[in-house]
DNA sequence: AGCACA
């Protein structure tokens, strides 16, 4: 008898394919999810997924390194995201941008003739914030390199290393006029979003709740940096149990 | 279930 496994295996790639996703999900949430859970592992250098029925319910994230994409494979394969387990796979072709930086790229036939430039992204919340003179720091960029602003006077710490996930947020380096109220608008547009508490007696912190940690998680990457002073970008962090 | 490159 045949000792090949019954399970297709699939080759290594920079990219793992994701299915069994929530497909009530909007996509913009989506990726911004799979960013923050992913992003543990290594660079991710592109989410993708889209709406139409074919592919529903997946995605795919590229890391700049296979080994990255390895790790979260198994360590993420069943994650409960969203109230569903993620099914994990290898994606079966490599990923436009990998080919591109390999130099292996060429352009498939199907794409389309016409341009698509005339369609311009939107900023995500800043909208809400302008009336309050905040400023956000980023404009919405899930792809970017996730350097962290430390405010002055931080001590120099290896990103590489992450605080255990909580639910719960601890915010620094606020401006001290801030109030639940402000720190409320900025968090509760993430999902699972609890409450703002505030620490009387020292100025310049806050706590952030959400329903549980994968929540929590994108709002940090969400918002971390953001500048509510110029002087003040937030520095988010996981509370301590 | 479904493997794309918005």
């Amino acid at each position: 008898m045949s000792e090949v496994s019954a399970t297709p295996e699939i080759p290594q790639n920079n990219t793992i394919y994701i299915n069994n996703i929530n497909e009530k999900i909007k996509i913009e949430e989506l990726k911004k999810s799979l960013n923050a859970v992913f992003t543990q592992f290594g660079k991710i250098l592109e989410v993708l997924a889209f709406k139409t029925l074919k592919h529903k319910g997946q995605a795919w994230v590229v890391f700049e390194d296979v080994s990255s994409a390895s790790n979260a494979l198994r360590q993420m394969q069943g994650f409960p995201f969203y109230d569903k387990p993620m099914k994990i796979q290898y994606a079966k072709t490599k990923s436009d941008v990998i080919a591109k930086a390999d130099g292996t790229f060429v352009p498939r036939e199907k794409r389309k003739r016409h341009d698509d430039k005339g369609k311009k992204r939107k900023d995500q919340h800043d909208a809400n914030l302008a009336g309050m003179g905040l400023n956000p720091a980023y404009s919405g960029g899930y792809g970017a390199t996730p350097t962290i602003p430390y405010p002055g006077g931080a001590k120099s710490m290896v990103p590489e290393a992450p605080a255990p996930p909580n639910n719960i947020l601890f915010i620094q380096n606020l401006p001290n006029e801030s109030t639940p109220m402000m720190l409320q608008m900025l968090f509760l547009q993430y999902p699972g979003f609890k409450e703002v508490r505030m620490v009387e007696t020292k100025p310049g912190i806050a706590f952030v709740e959400y329903g549980d940690e994968m929540q929590s998680t994108v709002a940090m990457q969400s918002l971390q940096g953001f500048k509510i002073t110029p002087q003040n970008p937030m520095l988010i962090t996981y509370a301590k149990k």
